[in-house]
DNA sequence: AGGCAGTAAGCA
DNA sequence: GCTTACTGCCTG
């Protein structure tokens, strides 16, 4: 038999199957399999995506080397989706395959240099061991190992290895009968106290075994001294057993369902038929803040799982908070994996093989959970749809919700779209009926939406010398601490100040790296770049002109946090965002801690805004809603509206009433009124004509080309090139517009170039775009990269 | 991707 | 005449 195989390297031209002969030895093969393999001199990892009788190729095939697991790691779907997703979105299969899985099934190559004679295997430089030629920076010693490879002194050997480990753990079985033991122990020395202590454990307790080690060296207080003693004299054996990491292993009491109103009910009955009939039909839940949507999943789900189907649940990577996991962990107890970025490689490993053996039925996870390995598929629901996280801005560039599509329509199962501000391009589906539109137009408790209201900041007072605060706005805010309630305040800019200016010659400090200011951090006393980590020391005068006159502004979280301080010191502040929730589980803690009511004030980024529910927050404040109002950026206004409304939503979610305080320079900007008003429809009608008249989605395709070089030209000429080959075979109804330097035009030392190319029928654009794709190849030794991305979420 | 062979270019 | 640089081709 003959294995078909996609190789582990991302190229054009090896962006084919392999075929390998299948040795007797390894007739376990299977489609999906993870296998070693000869290529060349090298030895590389592979996937099986085919298993034929015969093989087409003239020359002798190579054996495979190796499977690598017991169970192949991707079924047959997700083979198929591989290849599919691959042509769609202009990548290699390799790299969709290997997103598919957990980080540690990717494998690591060396390159050994190995001594072949006594002699040379002496040499102080070899130690005993072989040298990983891939860590060899030295010139010189370079030369001098090839050297040695020449006079055939030593030889090179390719090692593919695998990194995924399962955890296991040791147990102890009895090797004898009871009255067997009781003899050893009579026999044994009076002094031999811990031996004895041992085996009356193994007498009286005998039922019990096998035990984990762990847990008879805490119950005796003995030492594994003492129980490898035992091995040794045959009483025990010890086994190794694997258990999986368990990241939560407190137990969630079982929560009772909750009672569906009646527009819960009827959203629910549309999406159980769909269940029920195996119909691949898309809903889009549209349900205000405190709807009940998650209510509306849970009961879905719990439909899925009664039909005997499992189910998988997208949420993004900032709602996947405790809270949320919680939630669905206490419906369907063990039956849940979670799949997010708070856990380590190993414990992604393991939820991921819970999911792969069957063992859960329902997975919770972030985008590239939508790669669950989950057999009989009988629902996907994906919450805060209109989340950008769910297209991943890096190579395979994929949008959770066309791979969750295309899953669907695989699995004739049903995709629920959930959202209070449904991104455009659902909403406008769903407006044709591609999409079923369901609505949730109350707040399931019955509770009124927060009256929100907007603060002009061209017209107040400010509070303190600083202009980030209203009067009003703390004045509200020390009322409801007053109170005894709750405050969430968002500011979507972290650091301490923006940026740092020079008053006398205008000089804005830049990251060397890339196109970016720097921003001021005060607790660790230093300038950084967000996009490349960039540091550097604060400076005590203008770089560039050395005057004393410089500033620090445009306030971040850490600022706000000093000044709320300063005007309220008696409020307990909690701050989250990127600095404060990046060590492990400190995310949890923060949340946990304002929900025990340790802290008065929650002052956060963006991350702030979605999911979170404190029945004692009764006032959120949007310290300056204007942050991403004017990035260049066709979106923008459907970014600003959706965080503003989904931050408001945090308010007023329990009995309370709640309120909601916008900051803004820009009252009149119709993202910002219809914010205010907390009314979608409208917005959603509003800003459908914008983009009618700007030729931009939904009412166009969109394919963004990006070309980046060290040297700026060269990415200038590359682009004008690519652009007079678009032009040259593209239909005139299609615009394409630059190519211009992206908005920030250095990144990391990359100089980036951009076409944009909106179209609305193309029938000859994809094998056009394979055809940049193939030539990027080539280009890629000149330092010239070629990006190219459907359907981008940013246009900047 | 990265290794290898073939060819062209650099230095005693 | 040998080492080094570059280019093109191939991997089953």
């Amino acid at each position: 038999m003959i294995a078909q195989v996609i190789v582990d390297i991302a190229a054009k031209q090896t962006d084919r199957i392999f075929e390998y002969h299948i040795p007797d030895e390894l007739e376990g093969v299977e489609l999906g399999s993870r296998v070693f393999v000869p290529f060349g001199p090298r030895k590389l990892q592979g996937f099986v995506v085919g298993i034929v009788d015969h093989s087409e190729y003239q020359g002798k095939l190579k054996d495979l080397l190796l499977v690598v697991d017991e169970q192949p790691p991707l079924t047959q779907e997700l083979v198929e989706l591989s290849k599919a997703l691959a042509n769609k979105i202009f990548t290699y299969r390799i790299s969709i395959l290997k997103t598919m899985l957990p980080a540690v099934m990717r494998a690591n190559y060396r390159k050994l240099l190995t001594p072949t004679d006594e002699i040379t295997a002496k040499l102080p430089i070899f130690q005993g061991e072989a040298i990983d030629l891939n860590k060899v920076t030295d010139e010189k010693m370079n030369a001098y190992y090839r050297k040695l490879l020449k006079n055939g002194q030593a030889k090179v050997e390719y090692v593919v290895g695998n990194q995924a480990k399962a955890k296991t753990i040791n147990t102890y079985s009895l090797t004898e009968k009871t009255d067997e033991y009781e003899k050893i122990y009579n026999s044994l020395r009076q002094n031999a106290v811990k031996q004895k202590q041992l085996l009356m454990d193994m007498i009286e307790d005998a039922s019990n075994y096998p035990k984990t080690q762990e847990a008879i060296e805490s119950a005796l207080q003995i030492t594994t001294s003492v129980l490898s003693n035992a091995v040794k004299k045959g009483w025990l054996k010890k086994n190794s057993v694997e258990v999986y990491r368990d990241p939560e292993a407190d137990i969630i009491p079982k929560a009772k369902r909750v009672q569906l109103n009646d527009e819960q009910t009827g959203a629910l009955n549309e999406i159980s038929q769909a269940i029920n009939e195996h119909l691949a039909r898309t809903f889009l839940l549209e349900g205000v803040t405190g709807s009940g949507k998650t209510e509306v999943y849970l009961h879905a789900i719990e439909q899925t799982l009664n039909q005997g189907r499992t189910a998988l649940m997208l949420v993004p990577e900032i709602s996947l908070t405790p809270q949320m996991v919680n939630q669905v962990k206490a419906r369907f107890g063990q039956n849940v994996a979670v799949l997010h970025s708070a856990l380590s490689k190993g414990e992604k490993y393991d939820e991921w093989r819970k999911i792969r053996r069957g063992e859960v039925k329902v997975v919770v996870g972030a985008r590239s959970a939508v790669f669950a390995p989950l057999k009989n598929l009988g629902l996907v629901v994906i919450d805060e749809e209109h989340e950008s996280s769910y297209k991943q801005e890096s190579d395979p560039r994929y949008h959770a919700r066309d791979v969750a599509l295309w899953r669907c329509q695989y699995n004739d199962c049903p995709l629920v779209l959930g959202s209070a501000t449904p991104s455009l391009s659902s909403r406008a589906r769903a407006q044709k009926n591609v999409y079923k539109l369901l609505r949730l137009t109350k707040r399931a408790n019955k509770k009124q939406l927060p009256a929100v209201k907007l603060i002009d900041l061209k017209q107040i007072q400010f509070a303190g010398s600083q202009f980030d605060f209203s009067v009003e706005l703390i004045e509200a805010i020390k009322e409801r601490i007053q109170k005894r309630e709750q405050v969430i305040l968002m500011l979507n800019r972290r650091g301490f100040a923006n940026f740092m200016l020079c008053r006398e010659c205008g000089y804005v400090m830049k990251c060397p790296n890339c196109d970016l200011s720097l921003t001021m951090h005060k607790d660790t006393a230093s300038m950084q770049c967000h996009y490349c980590g960039f540091t550097t020391k604060i400076p005590q005068a203008c770089p560039n002109c050395q005057s004393r006159q410089i500033r620090f502004l445009g306030s971040g979280t850490q600022k706000v946090q000093e000044e709320l301080t300063e005007l309220i010191p008696d409020a307990k502040i909690l701050r989250m965002d990127v600095d404060t929730t990046r060590k492990k589980g400190s995310y949890k803690r923060i949340l946990d801690k304002f929900a025990a009511h340790d802290a008065d004030i929650l002052l956060g980024t963006q991350m702030i805004a979605k999911g979170l529910d404190f029945p004692n927050v009764t006032l959120v404040g949007v310290i300056n809603a204007d942050t991403g109002l004017w990035v260049p950026d066709y979106n923008a206004s459907e970014r600003t509206f959706e965080l503003l409304t989904q931050v408001a939503g945090r308010a007023g979610r329990a009995e309370k009433l709640g309120e909601v305080y916008i900051q803004t320079y820009n009252p009149e900007h119709y993202a910002i009124r219809l914010a205010e008003k907390q009314d979608y429809e409208q917005f959603y009608r509003y800003e459908m004509n914008v983009r009618h008249a700007g030729n931009y989605p939904p009412y166009y395709y969109t394919i963004l080309i990006s070309v980046a070089s060290a040297k700026e030209q060269n990415a200038a000429k590359e682009a004008f090139r690519i652009r007079r080959k678009l032009q040259s075979s593209l239909s005139s109804t299609t615009i394409i517009l630059g190519p211009t330097p992206s908005a920030i035009s250095r990144l990391k030392n990359q100089y980036y170039y951009q076409i944009l190319v909106k179209y609305k029928k193309e029938t000859g654009l994809i094998a056009l775009l394979h055809e940049i794709q193939d030539a990027a190849q080539e280009i890629k030794k000149y330092g010239l990269n070629v990006y190219i991305d459907n359907e981008p979420e940013r246009i900047m």
